[in-house]
Formats: structure tokens, sequence, C-alpha cells
DNA sequence: CAGTATGTTCGAAATATTCTAAACACAAAC
DNA sequence: GTTTGTGTTTAGAATATTTCGAACATACTG
């Protein structure tokens, strides 16, 4: 690799993914080593590399394995495992919304569900608290869920717009 | 508030929040008091409600406001600072979407860029090595490029099709 | 102006996370 | 089967983050 100019981008990667809330700087940095590398690099000269120990690279280095940022593979003449960084980055992309953002969206409405649920056994179900409660709770499980569904069309690969996605079909008219 | 409820949908919003990237803890938790509750709540109240120092409640208070979760209310009787929860999620979400996940894509295409002119500096300009990089570092811009404007379509409202962001507009066909 | 109520800042304590080196497990080589 | 090379686990050290209470600043009250 190009040293200097390498530096110069593991540190903007490292930057980048600290802040994506999703990967760690350290990971930034693998991956940075990686994608600017043409042929596999074993663990070793990573952690070489980085200036890290081998057990901390192995350990981040399964992350980036699991959002399918890196792919290990074996290189003929070593017993060592190699690395390359994965270019789909679109694959990469759906991985995190389906497996970090939907997820994240059905946690909101399962917890909608079940304080509603558990609202249901404790005050009296006429009282006006009560009432708005429920309707904070069908307003927020209502734009989760139409994120979520939003996110799952544009996985599918059909267009996504926001009208569609809220449009403000929440609105039940009042007499107002 | 319903008692037994809120405490459920605060766990909920905590973990959430926790796990969003974006948010902490202790600010679902906040926003989730917020939310359920009509009127809105001093900051004592809050502090009090979480069991969380006054401190802790301003630092972490201000991340909400910071991304229109919760909104500053003056009460006409109190001297005291009010909150309340906002309920435009669609405002909020499109200000994460600015603010982090556009920020991050440029932070990105940044590095590229600068790193490819550090390359430039360094290697023979010929260098096998040099065009891998080069190859690279535009693949991963255009894609960063492509993910920015489908986010900047969304939030003026326009539809996002994975195709138009993405479509293989990237290949230049060589002679294969 | 003195006194009080309020939000914020600050340094230290508590907690959580990241990282390392040594111990371990496993497989290939001899 | 022993040894050697390799990745992983683990316990503790190093570092970063969160939280607290006290000190501070500011604005309202009388």
């Amino acid at each position: 690799m190009v040293k200097r100019a390498g530096a110069v981008f593991l540190e903007g990667m490292g930057a980048a993914f600290a802040t994506s809330g999703v990967l760690s700087q350290l990971q930034g940095r693998i991956f940075g080593l990686l994608y600017l590398e043409p042929e596999p690099v074993s663990l070793d000269d990573i952690a070489d590399a980085l200036d890290q120990s081998k057990s901390n690279i192995s350990i981040n280095i399964r992350g980036l394995v699991d959002w399918h940022l890196v792919r290990r593979v074996s290189v003929p003449g070593s017993r060592r495992d190699h690395y390359e960084a994965a270019t789909d980055f679109w694959r990469v992309m759906q991985e995190i919304m389906e497996r970090r953002f939907r997820w994240n969206l059905r946690q909101v409405i399962a917890t909608c569900d079940e304080t509603e649920r558990t609202a249901a056994e404790g005050a009296s179900s006429r009282d006006k608290e009560r009432r708005f409660v429920d309707q904070r709770l069908d307003a927020l499980r209502q734009f989760a869920a139409g994120v979520d569904a939003g996110i799952e069309a544009f996985s599918q690969g059909n267009a996504v717009s926001p009208d569609l996605m809220h449009g403000t079909p929440a609105k039940k008219p009042k007499k107002s």
C-alpha cells in the first residue's frame, strides 16, 4: 500500500466508523487497511500494521465479518486466516438496515404493545389519562411501523416515498 | 402517568435509544417519561422520577433538545424550565439523517479525496498499486455520494429507489 | 441591594469499555 | 504422539464515559 496515503485513509475510516454508531474506530482502521490492500492480509499482519494485539484484532474483525464488510479467505501457501475487504457496500448497507434499524424499530413497537397491555391491567379503563397514553403509544407505534415498512420496501428494491410512509394516514380527522 | 405501565415504557425506550447509536439510554428514559406525560415536566421532577442528579439530566436533556426530540417550554406559574416531548418524529428522523448520516457520508468522501491527493504526491503515478488504490477510492466515494444524494432526495420529499441510487451506473464498461 | 431559586459547569468518583498478554484449544507437521 | 503454529478465551490493566455533588453564575423576589 502507498504508505503515507494509507495512513490518511486509515485515520479517516477510523473517524467515520467511530461516529457511525454501528462499528468502532478500530474496526474502521482495520477495514481501511484491508480495503487498500490488493491481497488478503493475515491476522498478525493486521495487528502489526495497526499496532494492536492479535487478540484485539481477532475480536474486532469478527464484527466486520459479521456485517459482511470483510471476508475471511484462505490463502494456498499459508495456514493462517487471511482477510480481505468486501466491496459490495450495498449489501452491507442492507444488512445494517435489517439487523440494526429494523430491529430497533421493532423494539419500539414491542415496547408500545407491552406498555399498552400493562396499562390495561392498571388504571380504570375510561380514565382520561389512560386515553392520552393510548393515543401517544399509537402515534409512536404507527411511526415506527411506517419506517419499518419503508425500509423493507427499500431492501426489496422498491422505491420509497416519504408521503407513502407517513403521508398523514395517521390522522383520524376529528370534527375539526 | 400510569405508574407500572410507565416503567415498562421507560425501560423499553431506554433500551431502544441505547442501541440506536445516536442517543443514550438515559436520554431514552427521559424521552419516555416526557412522552407519556400530558403536561410539561420540570428538570427537578425529571431527575426525581429517574433517580438521577439534576446535573446529569441537564446535560442529557440538552442532547434531546438538540435533536428536536424534546422542547423546552415555559410554564406560566413557575420559574423553572419545563420540558415536553416532541411528537413530530419525522422531523427528528430528518434531523438525524441530515446531521448524522449525511455528515458521516461526507466524511468518507472527504477521506477518499484527501487520500487520493496524498497518494498523488507519493508514489510514481503509473504504479500498478497506485491504480488499484485509485479505483477502490473511486468506488467507495461513488457509493457514499449515491447514498448521500438518496438521503437528500428523501429529505426533500422525493421518492428514493435503490436502482436509482446505485443501479450500477458506477460501472465504466471496459472492453469486456 | 440582599437573598433565594434555578440551571450549568467542574473535578472527582463510579462505571463501562477497550486493550493486552498469558493461558488455552486445536489442528497440522514432523 | 510430540511439537509447532495459529486463533480464541480470559483476567486484569488502561482508558473513556457517565454520574454525582459542590461550586458557580444568573435572574428573579422582596
